[in-house]
DNA sequence: GTTGACATTAACGCTACGTAAAGGTGTATA
DNA sequence: TATACACCTTTACGTAGCGTTAATGTCAAC
């Protein structure tokens, strides 16, 4: 039996567009040109096809599939091993984008009934979603996730003056480390009193203090573009200055 | 505070060019342009961006996003549920997907350690598999999951001598039909004799045979271009003719 | 000979940017 | 003051897997 282009995407549920493009990458030729420039295949390439499509249905890319089919010395058991653990990965972050949407869509539903209410309860998720969506990774990383569920938790069981308390003294951390960095001694009394309110600061979020963990932190505003960013932009190399405060602050500096 | 491309791009921790190409897409447009033609956000578009991302990290489309944010008359509520319902069709999808994956590599892995010993589950496996992705939405659609599974099951639960007299019987309906085609009479003996040997082929799958059951399948190969294909691989229209032979045997044809 | 259903190649479009290339700007330093 | 260097700009191609015209050729039937 032999097929032409659009016979073959019929039989196979496809477009002949696909067929084309599968040509064109070199992944199903068809059997033959006729003499008038037609694609004609017949069954070596329709079972062909179906290997194609049964690998795609699974997910694996076209690229892949190609490798899979054109070395079968090629191992498809361990190629398809990886895909399964890439679909995993891709699940897990599925489910946390439906979690968070879910969450989202309750708190707005919740806001449109009390709007005037309890805003602040609002201001502290979004803190939270905050801090998740710009350092999520690299804290849960770095503290575990355990530690980061109770410091976010710390934070939603704030009052309000607590929570205003907090955003207070984050500034105030802001505002020692300018007049301090301009003395350019993170040994001074000035930096060091910096380095007193953020440790202040992080007990509202820290479940406990410890120096080691205090120093580890402020290494990391250093290494992190992004944490940089946030004291950099009191003066560039703010995050520098804060971090050797700290270490001084914390004995850390050996 | 105001911040020029690279500043913007650090403390949200996204790239300048993903700055540029909102701008460009008219999705976060810079406070104003200097002199220099240097973009330059203010606080506004910090917060404006801070959305913007919160949303994308939702997995909300660019374009979405703009709608929501550029009018606030916008059911952004709505967006969102509709977006939840996109996710969890994703999920759907994707947990087929996966467990199509597993069942792959078990299957594979089973081939591997005894290769020459039962190739045969194989074999019927990938009859289903292949009946499934080329017709598996059509046929539930009609029949229902329970009814598919039934067939599935049955299918699986066959004898090799079994499955090879039903894949020998395939090829007579093919036969018999190619031959009733030529008299042109779906009311002839041959055709009739097609649609008995039809009938006995559906045995193999169907748990309880109906002539109803019968008639509406004979017409849904003429209906999908898919099940259309298969016959008319015989000759075109040879389809249609079942479905005619078929009406007729099953007494379906008023 | 004309219609209509097929076939062909070439090309742009879609998402959300990454990645040069080619050039202007701002500032610290030799 | 020249230069180095980090920053900024626009333009434009590349990504995956096709969908979708557009322009044109082929084949069978009426």
């Amino acid at each position: 039996m032999e097929y032409t282009v659009q016979k073959l995407a019929q039989l196979a549920g496809i477009s002949t567009r696909t067929l084309r493009y599968y040509d064109e990458i070199g992944i199903l030729k068809p059997a033959r040109i006729n003499s008038s420039g037609y694609r004609i295949y017949g069954q070596a390439e329709v079972d062909r096809l179906q290997q194609i499509l049964f690998y795609r249905e699974l997910g694996v890319s076209l690229a892949s599939i190609k490798d899979i089919l054109n070395s079968p010395s090629f191992d498809s058991l361990k190629a398809l091993k990886e895909h399964r653990d890439r679909l995993l990965d891709r699940k897990r972050q599925l489910d946390l984008l439906i979690a968070n949407v879910n969450k989202t869509i309750a708190l707005k539903e919740g806001r449109i009934t009390m709007t005037d209410q309890e805003k602040f309860a609002g201001f502290k998720q979004k803190l939270i979603d905050d801090n998740e969506r710009k350092y999520g990774k690299e804290i849960r990383a770095k503290y575990g996730d355990e530690a980061v569920n109770k410091a976010n938790q710390k934070i939603l069981n704030l009052t309000e003056e607590q929570y205003q308390e907090m955003q207070k003294l984050g500034a105030s951390v802001l505002a020692a480390l300018k007049e301090a960095y301009a003395t350019g001694d993170p040994a001074g009394e000035l930096a060091q009193k910096a380095a007193d309110l953020h440790r202040q600061w992080l007990a509202y979020t820290w479940d406990s203090y410890s120096k080691a963990a205090h120093a580890g932190l402020a290494q990391m505003y250093v290494d992190d573009a992004r944490f940089r960013a946030y004291y950099d932009q009191v003066q560039p190399g703010a995050a520098e200055f804060l971090r050797d405060a700290i270490l001084i602050y914390t004995g850390m500096n050996k």
